[in-house]
DNA sequence: TATGAATGAGCCTTCATTCAT
DNA sequence: CATGAATGAAGGCTCATTCAT
C-alpha cells in the first residue's frame, strides 16, 4: 500500500517522515492537519494522499514505521541478556537519545501512541502499539532480576522508572531544543537513588 | 462573569460541569467539541453559550472550577502537618478518589491539564494550573522527609510516585468503569514496596 | 394586535419605542438584534415578544409608529398652504428636529425606511413607507411653485434639497451628539444659496 | 494575501469579485453571508476562505479593488483640468456608468462603503474609503469655479449633486435592469436646469 | 510525479423564538 | 405581566479529501 512512498529516495522518505512524526506527536492524531505538514517539511498536500489515500492511513504508516524502527534498535543494542534492570532501562532511554539522530519526534511519537486516547487513532494503530508493548516485553523478559527478593518489586520499580522517564521526557520536549545529555544526566540520577536502596545491579 | 450559570440549580450546575470535565478530560481542549457535551448531558447547545459565551469561556471556567474543588479537598484532608512523604502521597489519591463521587472525572481533568500541550488551552488556564501547581507545593512542603537520610532522594522519589500514579489512573479511566478500590489497592502496593527499602514512614 | 402594548404606561411605551428606534435606525432590519433592544432600555427579552410576536412585528409596529408620528407632526406644522418650496423644506427639516425632543432616533429611522434594501424589511413596511410617501405628496401638493418659471424646475430643486438634507442628518447623527441648532443652520445655508439664484419665496 | 487569487483566471477573479461586489453592495458588510456569495456565482465556500482567510478579508479585498479601479479610472477620464463644475459631475457618472461594463454593482459597492454606518466593516475599509474620498479631491481640486460669483456656492452645489445623484443611482439599482442611459439623462435634467440658473459652465 | 484549486461536512457562535416560572 | 432559560437554524470558518492540470 505504500509501496509508491518507499520508491522515492530516502531523504525524502525521512523528511516527510519527520514532518509527520513531529506532527502527531505535538498535536496527537485528530488535531494534527495536513496543512501543518505541508508547512513544517514542503510537500504538497496532494503528495500526502497520493502516498498515503488519507490521514488515517497516513498516521498508521507513521506509527508503524515508528514502532518498526524503535523494536529494530531496541533489538540491536538491548539484546545482551542477562543486563540488569537498572542498566537496561537506563539503556533504553540511550536508545531512544539516539534515534532521534534520524527522527527527532519519534520518541515523542511514541509516547503519545501509548497515552492516545483518541479513539479513532487507537484503533489505526492497534496492532503497532500491541507489537511495541509485546517487544519490550520480550526485552524485559531477559532482565536479570536476581537482585531483588521479591520478583514482583522489581515489576513495580519497572513500572515507576517507566512512568517517570516519560514525564521527564515530555518535559524536556517542550523546552525549545532537546538537551540530550542532561536528559541522560537526570534519568542516571534516579537509577543511581533506586541503585542504592534497591539492588546494586 | 458565570453569574447566570450559578444560579441554576446545583442539579443541574453539576450535570454540566460533569459533561464538560468528561468531555474535555477525555478529548483534550482542542478536540472536545460542544455537540459531544450536548449528547453527553442533554443540555441544548445554545445553552452553553448562554451560560458560558464561548468554548474558551467554558474551558477557563471547568478547570478552574475543577482545580479550586480540589485544592479545596486537599486543604481539608491533607492538612495534618507532619504526615509522612509515602502516606500523604497516598493519602492524596483517596481524596481524588473521594472528588470522584461528585465529579467523576474531575482528577482525569486534572491530569489532562498537567499534560496539556495546546497552546490556547495553556493560556486559558495558565492560572488554574500554576494555581494548582502551588498548592501542591504548600501541602508538600509540610511532608516529614526525616525518615530519608539524603533529603533530596525524598524528591526523587515523590516525581516518580506522581509519575507512577498518574499513569495508572488514566489506565483506569480507560476502563469501562472506573474501579475506585482496585485503583487505591494498586497505589498502596507501590507505596508498600517502597516502605519496605526506603524510609518506614 | 399591539393592543396589549397600549395598555402600559405612556413612558414605558415611549422607552421601548425609542430604544427599538435606535437599534433599527442604527443598525438595520437585519442587523439590529433584540438582545441590543434588552441592553438598551431594560425590558427583558420575552417582553418584547410578549408585545410584538416577532422581530419582523415589531419592526412594523415601530416603523408604522414612526411613520404616523412624523405625518401627525408634518399635518399640524406644515399645513399652512401657500408656503414657498424652500420654506417648506425648511420648516420641514425643523419639524424633524422637533420630533427628535421625543423620540430622538425618529429622524434617522425614517431616513433608513426610505433608504432600506433588505426584501423582508421592505415587504414589513411597505404600506407604511407608501404612507409617509404619499403623506409628503399631499403637503408638497400645497407648494406655492409660483416664483418658477419652468414649474419641471422645481421638482428637480425639491429632490435635490431632499437628498442633500437627507445626506446632512446621516452626517449629523454619526457624531455623538446631534447638534440641532447646527444642523438647521446648515441647512439654512443651502436653502439661502438657492433662493439667491432660484427664486425669492 | 491575496496572491493566490491573481493567478487565476481573469475570468473566473471577475466572476468572484461580482459575485461578492453584488451582494456585499445590496446587503451591507454585516449582512452580507458568505453563503449567498455561493448562491450568486458558484464558487464554493471553502473557495471563498482558500482565497480571502475570512469574511473581513473578503470585505477588504473587494472594496480596495472597487476604489482602486474607479480611482483609475476617474484618472484616465477626468483628468482633463479645467472642466467645469457641472460637465465633471456629469461625466463622473459616465464614467460610473462605464465602470458597470466590467463590474455592474461597483458603483452601487462605492456608495455602500460611503454610506456604511457598521463599525466592522468601517474599519476594514477605512484606508480605501480614504484613498476613495482623497482621490475624488484632488479631481475637484482641478475645477473651474470662475462662473461661480462666491465660490462657496460652488461648493454648496457640489454637494447637492452628488447627494443628488447618489440617490437617484440607488433608486436605478433597485428596478429590475440598471437602465444606463435613462440614468445618465436623468442625470443631465438635473445639469442642465443648474446651468440655466447658476453659471453656464 | 507533483501541485494546489475546489468541495463539503463539521464545529463555534449568534440570534429569533418559545416556554416554564 | 415579566423574566430569562432553553432551543435550533443559520452563518463564519477549518480541514480532510478529490481532481484537473
Amino acid at each position: 500500500m505504500n509501496d509508491k512512498f518507499y520508491e522515492q529516495k530516502k531523504e525524502k522518505q525521512d523528511m516527510m517522515i519527520n514532518g509527520a512524526m513531529k506532527i502527531f506527536a505535538l498535536k496527537g492524531y485528530a488535531h494534527a492537519s495536513v496543512d501543518d505538514m505541508v508547512k513544517e517539511c514542503g510537500a504538497s498536500k496532494g503528495l500526502w494522499f497520493h502516498y498515503f489515500e488519507s490521514k488515517k492511513g497516513l498516521y498508521s504508516f507513521v506509527v508503524s514505521y515508528a514502532v518498526k524502527y524503535a523494536i529494530l534498535e531496541y533489538g540491536i543494542k538491548l539484546e545482551d541478556k542477562g543486563m540488569g534492570l537498572y542498566d537496561l532501562l537506563l539503556e533504553k532511554e540511550k536508545v531512544k537519545v539516539d534515534l532521534m539522530g534520524m527522527y527527532p519526534y519519534l520518541p515523542l511519537l511514541i509516547l503519545s501512541i501509548l497515552n492516545e486516547t483518541d479513539e479513532e487513532a487507537l484503533s489505526l494503530m492497534s496492532d503497532a502499539r500491541e507489537s511495541y508493548i509485546e517487544a519490550l516485553e520480550n526485552i524485559y523478559v531477559g532482565i536479570d532480576r536476581s537482585e531483588f527478593e521479591e520478583p514482583e518489586d522489581s515489576f513495580l520499580i519497572q513500572k515507576m522508572i517507566t512512568s517517570t522517564f516519560a514525564d521527564i521526557m515530555r518535559d524536556y520536549y517542550h523546552k525549545p531544543v532537546f538537551l540530550k545529555e542532561e536528559y541522560i544526566s537526570e534519568c542516571e540520577k534516579y537509577i543511581q537513588m533506586l541503585k542504592k536502596f534497591l539492588g546494586k545491579k
